[in-house]
Parts: C-alpha cells; sequence; structure tokens
DNA sequence: GATTTGTTTAACTATAATGTTAAATATCAA
DNA sequence: TTGATATTTAACATTATAGTTAAACAAATC
C-alpha cells in the first residue's frame, strides 16, 4: 500500500486544477482582492466568481476577510497551508522517486 | 494580470486531483509497475485503471516502457518534469505571497 | 424609506469525468 | 492453430462541474 490518500489534498488539488480559480490564487499571491475585483480580472461574472470563490474557501487556499469600511465588500486572502501540504507531498513524490532511481544505478553498476 | 495560465499545468493537476491518479503516482514513486498491478493496488478494474493510465500519460506525469519479456505488459514509469513544473509555480505563488506579507509588515511599522 | 451596490444563492442547462459491461487487439503458450 | 492473458477501446449510464439568468440579502446612499 502506498501513502494514504489525503482528502484535504484532494480538495487542493481540485481546486486547483481550474484555470479561473488558479488565476485567483496568482492575483491573490500579489494582494488581498474583492470578490468584485477578482471577476473582473477574470472576466467571469459575479456569480460564476462567486462560485469559484466558494470552492477555493472550502479548500481552505483562501479566506474571507473584510475592508473595515464597507461591510458588503469580501475580500479575499490567500492562505499558505493548503499549498504546504501540497508542496510537502511533492517533495515526498520526489525524494521517493529519486531514492528509486539510485537503487537502480546501483543495480546496473553491480551488475558490470 | 497576473502569471500567464499554463495548460500544461491545468493538465497535471487535473490529473492528480484525482485520488485513485495520485496513488498511482504514490506507488510509481516507488517503483516501476504494470497497468495490472496498479489496477489490483488501487482495487479498480483494469479498464478504469487503463483510463486512468490514459490521463496521466497525456498530463505527461507518466510514460509507457516494456519490460522486455513480455511484450503484452505494460510497464508504467513517472516522469518528474510535470511535478517539477507544479513545484515551481508553488514556490513561485509561495515567494509573491511573503513579499505581501513583508511589505504589510513594512506599512505597519512605518504607521507607528 | 426607497433605491442602488456588492455579493451570494437558487434553478436550470450544457458539458465533462468516472465507472461499468462488452468487445477488440496483440501477444504468449500449448 | 487454438485458447488464454494483458491491456485498451467503445458504448453507455451516472454523477459532478461550470456557466447563465433570475432572485435574494445585507449594507450603503439619497
Amino acid at each position: 500500500m502506498g501513502l494514504p490518500a489525503s482528502v484535504s489534498l484532494d480538495r487542493t488539488l481540485a481546486a486547483l486544477a481550474d484555470p479561473n480559480r488558479r488565476q485567483v490564487v496568482d492575483l491573490l499571491s500579489q494582494q488581498p482582492m474583492r470578490a468584485g475585483e477578482l471577476a473582473q480580472a477574470t472576466g467571469l461574472s459575479p456569480q460564476a466568481m462567486s462560485r469559484h470563490l466558494r470552492v477555493l474557501r472550502s479548500s481552505e487556499l483562501i479566506e474571507e476577510s473584510h475592508d473595515g469600511v464597507d461591510a458588503r465588500v469580501r475580500l479575499y486572502v490567500l492562505r499558505s497551508a493548503p499549498m504546504s501540504e501540497l508542496k510537502a507531498w511533492l517533495e515526498q513524490t520526489e525524494a521517493l522517486w529519486s531514492e528509486q532511481l539510485l537503487s537502480f544505478k546501483a543495480h546496473l553498476e553491480q551488475q558490470e
């Protein structure tokens, strides 16, 4: 059996698999933004964006906050935890993979 | 505007978003395996596995090869390039995000 | 208070993804 | 050559995803 399947990794990857949502992450990596700004920047309708934001929220890649001025606006902020978890999985996988290569190389050398 | 959307990143993430396919990647990170072994290890039918393998192949996360003994068996091997690209995107995003935090901190300190 | 603004939710439609069963393909073994 | 094995492909049903329009809601402005 391999590593245990991670539900949160699942949701993180599913959220990031959509190009519009990945663009949202790219935008938020530069600065927090309002829902409406994100809709405009991506060329999506506010409704469509709202649903993407819900997916990103439920994967915990983003977090809702407020600007303290106008209570109607939702500011969205990137969260690092899910991306870190994903990076950890990638590194773990790459580590195992390179071990595999090393032992294959050793195997070849032993045969000479 | 943010970073340009990457088609290959799209396919990589979509491929990895499925838990069965991620399990395949986990298994292949340890050693190359036959299609049938992968089906058994994941509890999927050979047909279902075959389709997952096609998705992984088209995202270039895996590569088909042969064992040189029985030409019927397909050995699958992990490829590192797509995972490296994904890791690079993650690191880039995290870098921008931490810059953002730094400038926010600087902003706060300037106000004191 | 009436209306506009920012955003979300609901209902619906269209498209894509996943699994299943059945059939096809290619190769091996007897 | 006949039959078995490893894997893929096709056709189909089911479910999930993403967008649209219309409506809801809450907070701001007039």
